[in-house]
DNA sequence: TGAGGTTGAGAGAGCGCTCTCTTGCAAGTT
DNA sequence: AACTTGCAAGAGAGCGCTCTCTCAACCTCA
């Protein structure tokens, strides 16, 4: 438990390694960089050496020598990591760490101040990044756009804006459409939609879906009422609803969380979830197993998510052709909520 | 938006801001660094120069020539990772991003995978890392034991078997005691208790708190059911609290997702909240707000409990004197639950 | 005025790697 | 036997910094 280390023996170097191995430090650093051109018994001397003196290659000098960085920063603005009391977060970034696990990459994490964004852009300008990651409530804000011109950059969710940036996402509308049209399959007709704020592609994604599947089946899409994605806001959303008077069997809304706001509502009132009004959520987080009964909702896989835009950053940097935008496919889970 | 830099200029470095100003590379290097035997008038002309061709430190070669990693990395083990569908984790990254920002540390993260444990463990003692941070279920867990003798580590919550690490943590057991206590001043008299897994330390430690309450006022303390934090594990105790048919008055749980699983049993069979029976969580997470009525709980610092985190971890690697535990002050917030 | 002291800037040797270039050696060619 | 080829290993020059050492310039005081 000697936390003071002062005095430790320094890493092992590559000289060190080849001083054991008898060879030069040329060889031992080919041998750690997979190049196919050594000779295997001398590989083999040298791996020897590597455990014996347990060495790791040192990632400063590595990067210094190579000229380019190792690493790949995760940006999270601030305003938005306040509201991350979802799981959002910390599923993209599980997906992000997974997959640079796998790669030479090593992920940091900056939390970019609205206040002095300047800090944040020098730190990515700096050259010591080779690529970031942006997870935002606003995807897509154009502050990113000078950044972008210099180092890969792949954003999580379409941008409000497109503007050519690289990006991951679900398809919204589609899922949207497809939870909506599953509601109209049980037989309902008078469907409402609780949606998401108009200001967020995913709040307007979610309800043009939901508009589609009505079209389609020739349904009233008048039942509408807003909410901010949390479940406060969905529980009032579902009270004007109910206070329109109009006949309604169907419900879809834009996230897990607003509906669990509105079945708080529809319990107040005794109206039955499915038998009187069958509901369907989105994203399937932990609300959609904690409410009862348990929600029919669209699956929003967010760990891929993170791999994807990790996969995608590396590509980029490494000068692979990529494509710009990136669908990551959504799942309906039938519960009991709808069927 | 090219996304290909390929051909971008390099970096300005210090040799070109030193040309620029006319001056050593070694004072343009004091200048950056602040050391103060610099003349003013040369200071500023550098200060400028370096504004003049928007220079920004190399991290990696200041890292190789000051034989000094410049990174921090949090560890979250695989097995966590998964559990983390509350706020918990993305505010004890928000805290210790937070802190760090004003230090010339880096923050980067990890997963550890269960896997393959010497790969991260191989990382953090490749000297590529000047310290850690472990978010961990399980924390305290030997397994790193053999790591925090070589670099600083600072744990986040009390290890169930403490080892001398360091951590911090907020008193569980004091402010279990001072919730339970609110109710017993609130004049309840049969005050049961849902609590969390015991082998967990804030399981074992808030229980224990409600078990002082009580004995201080010579309450009666058998009234106690477990679930293991989650909210489904809350409804199912709550479930087995009223099937014992004892006189119930007053509620602590420990924590508010399981608190927002009671709820919903009291809802079902028509047990009035407060008026029947005062309730009282832990946390102060999302789940608070979003019951009816609201809960009274327990704050729980969290983004604090970051900030300290890496506050404590750079004291640490800087040799500065620092406590080996510290606990972070809680307090009760009042809701309609319990008052 | 000159010895000794102080202060501030420059020189230059690395830090641990990568990568190009060169060298040495065995095999193939005439 | 003298030559070219081909290929694997070594030499050595950096990468952009830090930091110790050295030295010039200026002070101070007898």
């Amino acid at each position: 438990m000697k936390q003071d280390q002062s005095g430790s023996r320094p890493a092992p170097t590559l000289e060190m390694v080849a001083a054991l191995a008898g060879v030069s430090r040329a060889t031992v650093s080919r041998v750690v960089n997979d190049v196919p051109s050594v000779d295997e018994d001398i590989a083999a001397k040298v791996r020897q050496a590597i455990l014996a003196v347990n060495y790791t290659p040192n990632r400063a000098a590595r990067s210094l020598a190579s000229r380019k960085p190792n690493s790949v920063t995760l940006i999270v603005p601030e305003s938005t990591s306040k509201v991350f009391a979802d799981p959002f977060f910390a599923s993209v970034v599980q997906g992000v760490a997974l997959y640079l696990a796998d790669t030479d990459y090593t992920l940091n994490m900056v939390i970019a101040s609205e206040a002095k964004p300047e800090k944040t852009r020098a730190f990515l300008l700096g050259g010591n990044v080779a690529g970031a990651l942006v997870v935002s409530h606003h995807a897509g804000d154009r502050s990113w756009a000078h950044v972008s011109d210099h180092i890969p950059m792949v954003f999580a969710g379409r941008p409000l804006a497109e503007g050519g940036s690289y990006y991951v996402d679900v398809n919204n509308e589609a899922a949207a459409e497809g939870a909506t049209r599953l509601l109209i399959q049980g037989g309902r007709t008078h469907i409402a939609t609780i949606a998401g704020p108009q200001d967020m592609p995913p709040g307007v994604d979610r309800i043009n879906g939901w508009r589609n599947a009505l079209e389609a089946s020739g349904l009233d899409d008048s039942l509408v009422e807003y909410g901010d994605f949390t479940l406060s806001s969905g529980a009032k959303a579902m009270r004007r609803l109910l206070e329109r008077g109009k006949p309604l069997d169907g419900l879809f809304v834009a996230n897990d969380q607003m509906a669990a706001g509105a079945y708080t509502v529809l319990h107040e009132r005794g109206i039955r979830i499915p038998d009187d009004v069958a509901v369907v959520g989105f994203d399937d987080d932990s609300f959609a197993t904690s409410v009862n009964p348990q929600l029919t909702t669209v699956h929003h896989p967010i760990i891929d998510m993170g791999k994807k835009m990790a996969e995608i950053l590396v590509d980029l940097i490494e000068g692979k052709p990529t494509d710009r935008v990136t669908q990551i496919p959504t799942s309906l889970v039938i519960r009991d909520s709808a069927s």
